[in-house]
DNA sequence: GTCTATACACCGATAGAC
DNA sequence: GTCTATCGGTGTATAGAC
């Protein structure tokens, strides 16, 4: 290290504490606007999200939101990113717990999912369809989304689902029930009534073994 | 009939011809509207339909789309409209030709509704997403939906799915596909390709026949 | 550095001239 | 029936107050 790295080092570590303020200061006013933005997307549809509404619920002009964030695409994509990151968290707290047996194990994971996305309509529109036309989630807040995926194969790989067409199989019958039970019925059951048939269909059809009592 | 109706009648008998081509011209009006809706809803995203581009694009101005549309509401809704009947005329078309086994039947009919959705995300999106945050659609509208829902309902039960439950799961399943497939790959193939291993999985669930070899 | 004020171009919708 | 003019909104951008 030359003494020029040396002294910018020491200048840093004063600045710290300030500095660490400001940063922590702009980040709590961004979770603010996030807050505020899921609220109203919530209740008026992800697409009729505006900034006006946004800065109005915390005290603030339209405008004073580009302090803290590009444009509306950039919300839309910070909020892409919580929602994901969100449910790798989910993930965490759950993946202690995952049964041993296969067919239990994507029972508790099928409605692992399900919940989130059935409980709030808007963030499972930005997750999981192209409701925003033109909107592309940016790589950093698409990295959670792939580490969900990861993790998930990572799983249904433990339960003995190991070929990609079949955990493709797997997502898209758990995603066709969250979506018909959005569409048709939010809020209601219909579909989420089957969950536990769809996992069952779905293990027959991968030759999981049907329980702890059978051939291996 | 008394005279004051005769000659009321005769009066419409003798408007008839013009007063027809006032109607067939406003309807003429009215599809090169929707044509040109359904063109940028492709290009720009169901979403991001504006009034002044469909008017541009027909040679009109945004606020003369009012004498044929009460609000761009009843644009969609007209769109939506369209979109089921004009399924509802490919299962007229697929119906003669459907075959007798259960299993090629269900294949026949999941790869009907999977092209037809396949083909246009925006279309797809207003038949079954809510994509447009507050659009429900009219009864008129939504009629012929429900006539596809029961003809399918109808299919199914001939190969002898006949409880609520499997027909939902049936749905859920195929439209499962659509969606992963629009949202994560439009235009590709990777979850068109499992569609009759789909369609295998939900017959052997339904304890349907494997073929015709079999017993009844 | 953060916010307000202001401006711009565009949106859906309405009123009224022709 | 189609137009222009207009209204209250929107997302976006910048200038400048504090």
């Amino acid at each position: 290290m030359t003494a020029r790295e040396q002294s910018v080092m020491l200048l840093i570590m004063l600045e710290t504490p300030s500095r660490n303020r400001q940063l922590e200061r702009r980040e709590a006013t961004r979770t603010e606007i996030l807050t505020a933005a899921w609220d109203l997307a919530g209740e008026k549809g992800l697409a009729d999200l505006t900034l006006s509404d946004v800065g109005a619920r915390i005290g603030m002009r339209a405008p004073s939101l580009y302090s803290y964030f590009d444009s509306k695409n950039a919300i839309y994509d910070a909020m892409f990113g919580q929602a994901w990151t969100g449910y790798l968290a989910v993930i965490d707290s759950v993946e202690p717990t995952l049964p041993r047996s296969p067919r239990a194990g994507l029972k508790k994971i099928a409605h692992t999912f399900f919940d989130y996305a059935a409980a709030d309509l808007a963030r499972h529109q930005l997750m999981n369809q192209r409701t925003i036309p033109g909107f592309v989630p940016s790589p950093q807040s698409y990295a959670p989304a792939v580490e969900v995926l990861e993790r998930t194969r990572g799983h249904l790989a433990r339960y003995g689902v190991t070929s990609p067409d079949k955990f493709d199989m797997f997502t898209a019958l758990i995603g066709g029930l969250i979506d018909a039970q959005q569409a048709n019925q939010p809020g209601g059951d219909r579909w989420a009534r089957l969950l536990d048939q769809a996992v069952d269909m779905f293990a027959d059809y991968a030759a999981l073994p049907r329980s702890r009592r059978r051939s291996p």
